[in-house]
RNA sequence: GGGUCUAUGGCGCAGCCAGGUAGCGCACCGGACUUUUAAUCCGGUUGUCAAGGGUCCGAAUCCCUUUAGACCCGCCA
């Protein structure tokens, strides 16, 4: 390690707050509030990837914050969007003919909010509750409704040939030299993207459009025919996602927002029209990764591959999840539930080297690692260390208890050692493990080929448990039935893990059988004879 | 057509974005313990960090080129 200053506390996020505090200096810029945004999309289910986005801008604006300056973030919900294709699994919701409408302007299916849209956002808002992340809600629907992007607007129509032009250089995508990069939405029929924009009447502020048939999601949207005028100041309407995002960081001073990579000509155009023409420095950036799923696909809302923060939670503590985005940004991730248990252990380990429990020698890595402990923390640390139970030592157990877990599985680890006193995060740890194992540990029917002698060794042993009268030694027991049975022990093992686990192989077999319940196993076998 | 990411022991991966002894899990080998399955514990082996070049006192890490794979954009938001 160089002499190099440590930056804050010495993640990549301190980095990035301190490059963004550098350039508003070098902008000049007023640095009273450095205000930091993410998007929520309002229109599919939203996913770990877009819990992220909020999650890691949290992060930023924390980091600025412990360098001294002000920050808010702002959760903004795309919910003008309009939807353009129906969820997987929300087919029967009739919401064919929704089609094209802003997702703010549909009923929730689930009659829980006021719109689809708001349901949508909902689930994403609770995901970041529950993991402590705090922000400044608003809604697409509100902004246009109140005209707070109506000089934004007007410039940018003002505008519109030179935008458009750059856009084809930009990205190739040459519809904004023949429209209007503006969507009303058709008065008559509520719908967005078939209300078609001819032309910006500057000295009114309306945009005037006709409703015709557009394509949409692969899919003709037929149009009512409709000709109106759009009044920018307060009908509803919206930017094309290639401008917008530019009205908004100027009518809200947005200093910073991270983008994924699939958005990325979009942010290339609006920082153009950000510097350009709207004379709005464009905010810092950084850019990520999708999240992919194992199979390398990307995470779709139209796949079925969605994992959502509340999944995620089924399994795993809150802190895992900031965990896993506070890590690093950079880096395709193939993401999954069957990562949990790594991050799970990956966070007490964290927490023993920020309490000074493990020694780290290179005084970067440990900055780097208390660092990181922080931000999960949300850069309020708890005082002392948690009681550690290792999870996927809580996963083993959950699979041997399945009844009155809880208890159980808290009664072995007070035996074991792990805990001095049972404790209420424990019991939590316990559920969620219990969860995973319950999700993940497949039990396949094995088939099992039993000879005669195994079935008559099998029968002692059954009888034997299930006597009144515990055997004293049930390892011991186990080893002489076969024995004088002329089974292998090897073998009658073997067959005894595959009755009572489902594998060839376990833990130690006589004190398992008395933590199962020998009458219980006894049961079991018997099954088998 | 444009762009991004990835490549590290047999397998799966971390470390890279702030350069400083190449690490972890599984597997494998040896030992301890167990009445011989298993588990556990201790110890050990395994690497031209994809290839080539550059910067540097020092590169898995930063820069350039190449190769292979994945993903995104080129509908739309």
């Amino acid at each position: 390690m160089s002499e190099q200053e440590i930056i804050g506390k010495g993640t990549w996020i301190d980095k990035l707050a301190s490059e963004l505090i550098d350039r508003e200096k070098s902008l000049g810029r007023n640095t009273d509030l450095l205000r930091v945004e993410s998007g929520l999309g309002a229109s599919g289910i939203p996913h770990i990837g877009s819990l992220g986005d909020a999650v890691r801008a949290y992060g930023v604006k924390l980091a600025l914050e412990n360098l001294g300056y002000k920050s808010e973030l702002i959760a903004y919900s795309d919910d003008l969007d309009g939807l353009r294709k129906i969820p997987e699994g929300m087919k029967d919701f009739g919401l064919e003919e929704h089609i094209a409408k802003p997702v703010s302007l549909i009923p929730d299916p689930y009659g829980e909010h006021d719109s689809y849209g708001m349901h949508m956002s909902s689930i994403l808002l609770e995901g970041l509750d529950e993991v402590g992340i705090k922000y400044e809600f608003r809604r697409a629907k509100d902004t246009y409704k109140q005209g707070l992007l109506k000089d934004q607007i007007h410039t940018i129509l003002q505008n519109s040939t030179k935008i458009g032009d750059k856009i084809a250089e930009l990205v190739g995508q040459e519809k904004y030299q023949k429209y209007l990069p503006y969507f009303p939405v058709c008065a008559n029929c509520n719908r967005l993207y078939t209300a078609e924009s001819m032309e910006y009447i500057a000295d009114e502020r309306k945009v005037k459009y006709r409703c015709h048939d557009a394509e949409i999601g692969g899919k003709m949207v037929k149009g009512c025919g409709y000709e109106g005028e759009a009044d920018i100041t307060k009908d509803l309407g919206k930017l094309a996602w290639k401008v917008e995002f530019a009205a908004r960081w100027s009518a809200f001073d947005i200093r910073f927002e991270a983008y994924g990579k699939d958005i990325m000509d979009s942010v290339k155009v609006n920082d153009w029209v950000a510097d350009e023409i709207l004379q709005f420095p464009h905010p810092h950036h950084v850019k990520y990764e999708m999240f992919l799923d194992k199979g390398g696909k990307k995470i779709s809302k139209s796949l079925g591959n969605v994992l959502t923060a509340q999944r995620w939670m089924e399994f795993g503590s809150p802190k895992s999840i900031l965990l896993l985005l506070y890590k690093r940004i950079t880096g395709a991730r193939e993401l999954g539930l069957e990562d949990i248990p790594s991050l799970m252990s990956e966070y007490n380990e964290l927490e023993d080297i920020f309490f000074g429990r493990i020694k780290v020698d290179n005084p970067a890595k440990l900055t780097k690692s208390k660092g990181l402990y922080e931000y999960v923390n949300l850069l309020n640390p708890p005082k002392q260390a948690s009681t550690h139970v290792n999870y996927r030592l809580l996963i083993e157990l959950a699979k041997i208890f399945k009844e009155n877990r809880n208890e159980r599985v808290m009664k072995k680890l007070l035996d074991y050692g792990v805990i001095k006193n049972p404790e209420p995060e424990i019991e939590k740890l316990i559920e969620i493990a219990g969860n995973y194992s319950d999700e993940f540990d497949e039990q396949e029917k094995t088939e099992i080929d039993l000879d005669e002698t195994s079935k008559k060794a099998l029968k002692i042993l059954s009888e034997t448990l299930g006597a009144d009268e515990e055997p004293e030694d049930i390892q011991n027991t186990i080893y002489q039935i076969a024995k004088s049975n002329d089974v292998q022990p090897k073998d009658f093992f073997k067959i005894l893990y595959q009755i009572i686990l489902g594998t060839s192989r376990g833990p130690k077999i006589g004190p398992f059988i008395s933590d199962i319940g020998r009458k219980q196993v006894a049961k079991t076998i018997s099954e088998y004879t």
